[in-house]
DNA sequence: ACCTGAACACCGTTCAAGT
DNA sequence: ACCTGAACACCGTTCAAGT
């Protein structure tokens, strides 16, 4: 499905790698790869995801939507190029010594990358996902920050995996807060809620819903109580997540010291 | 935008809770909301999200699509009500005593919810959702799981959103691996990343990419050594984000004890 | 009241044709 | 070799009309 070559590669892959024969050669008006992949980002940052169509990037260089078809050979394409351009991080990034410090400054670089274009947590992240260039460079920057960590190579991986997807997570559902047009409640929707969410069916929420520090007022409807805006408190949930995950590996690298060396 | 009434919530919202006025007058030919969204998982479930269109659901039902607009008043709303009926948690689900185990119960529950339907991943999760019925449901349940955990309610619901994140993330993960048609590497395929993935440029991770163990067969490319199947790798990787989870809520306890009582 | 038919403004993608 | 024009088979959604 993802095929195309000889090589067993999803032809996405080879582009990105610079592995595609660019064709250059004769009239070209000067469409290539980077600048309908460039075009197709700047619609996603400025209008989102769905804005992006075969025509919106055509029209935005100033071409037909079907010259798009010679660099990319469907829109799935296209969209995986601009997941993997949109998921770049800083180049040369330098990371503090200590695995500790090293793992949260790369979480942060990574969570940054995907604040700066949520709209690419939309795009489906597959097995060629995985293949592309700045998914390998973000994997091995995130290896090099465990380099001093005492677990075994398997374990770095699933930890490096877990920190991303935390930091996935949080962005898309800081987003989606952000985005959606806060439900702005009334107190007719607050008080048909509390019918419904009570505390004899809901005991152990129930108070996170009628809790009157959002009721009536146009605060973001919290899976928790409200402290301050959407993005301070999906920050906080980060932070607890990537807190626990070192917690937890401090606790498991401190009972291996104890038993081992 | 997701606003519909005087009450200020979404009409997805309102549907799921069972308030909106079921018309049900004269001489209904048996649409339904239930028939509708039953209908829509129906179609995900065996074709994927991408077949869920508006005429296909009606096609199913043996009505015109137009039909469907009485009940549903757009395909978002149609989603928003089919992530939250494919996200049912076993009713009256019981949890082993223990906070320890109750949380691993209710994270297993969550994700064999996200398993059973995995397409719900698919639907962007907003605002609205977690007004939605199983959406207040899973909280509820998950939030008891920490009952006997000494760590504040802000921290609780916390804990329970990096959890449910966690096993969505995996089971997105597990899922798309399967899905995507293996990339069968080809030898050629695998001799053109090893030019470009070279452990000069990746030296932390380039030789989890040129492993003998993959190269050329019909493996899953992995993020990480693969040892078996694709399941079973994310399988650890959910089991090791959880546990390391776990393993910071207990060293924080421990700390917590150690200075208070 | 519930459902249908016809229509509208879009999609992604193809194919043969121009230069 | 690169790009265009015309066409196809779809989308979601509207509106006026039927029963």
């Amino acid at each position: 499905m993802a095929e195309s070559n000889e090589t067993g590669l999803p032809r996405a892959v080879m582009i990105a790698w610079g592995m595609e024969e660019a064709p250059q050669r004769g009239p070209s008006r000067g469409l290539s790869h980077e600048r309908i992949v460039a075009a197709g980002i700047e619609l996603a940052d400025v209008e989102g995801l769905a804005a992006v169509t075969m025509q919106a990037v055509a029209k935005a260089l100033g071409f037909t939507t079907m010259s798009l078809y010679r660099y990319v050979s469907s829109k799935d394409e296209l969209l995986l190029l601009m997941q993997d351009a949109a998921f770049a991080l800083p180049k040369r990034a330098v990371l503090p010594r200590g695995w500790r410090a090293a793992l949260v400054a790369w979480a942060e670089l990574v969570r940054e990358a995907y604040r700066a274009h949520p709209w690419a947590l939309g795009i489906p992240r597959g097995q060629t996902s995985v293949l592309m260039p700045n998914s390998v460079r973000a994997a091995d920057l995130g290896m090099s920050a465990l380099g001093d960590l005492e677990i075994d190579q398997e374990s770095k991986v699933g930890v490096i995996l877990v920190v991303s997807q935390l930091a996935a997570s949080m962005v898309e559902l800081e987003g989606s807060l952000a985005t959606e047009g806060m439900v702005s409640t009334t107190p007719e929707g607050t008080g048909l809620l509390a019918e419904v969410i009570t505390p004899e069916r809901f005991p152990h929420i129930a108070r996170l819903f009628t809790a009157s520090s959002w009721a009536g007022a146009e605060q973001p409807l919290p899976e928790k109580p409200v402290i301050d805006g959407g993005t301070l408190e999906v920050d906080g949930e980060f932070g607890l997540g990537l807190s626990l995950l070192i917690e937890g590996l401090e606790a498991r690298q401190r009972a291996a010291e104890g038993s081992g060396a």
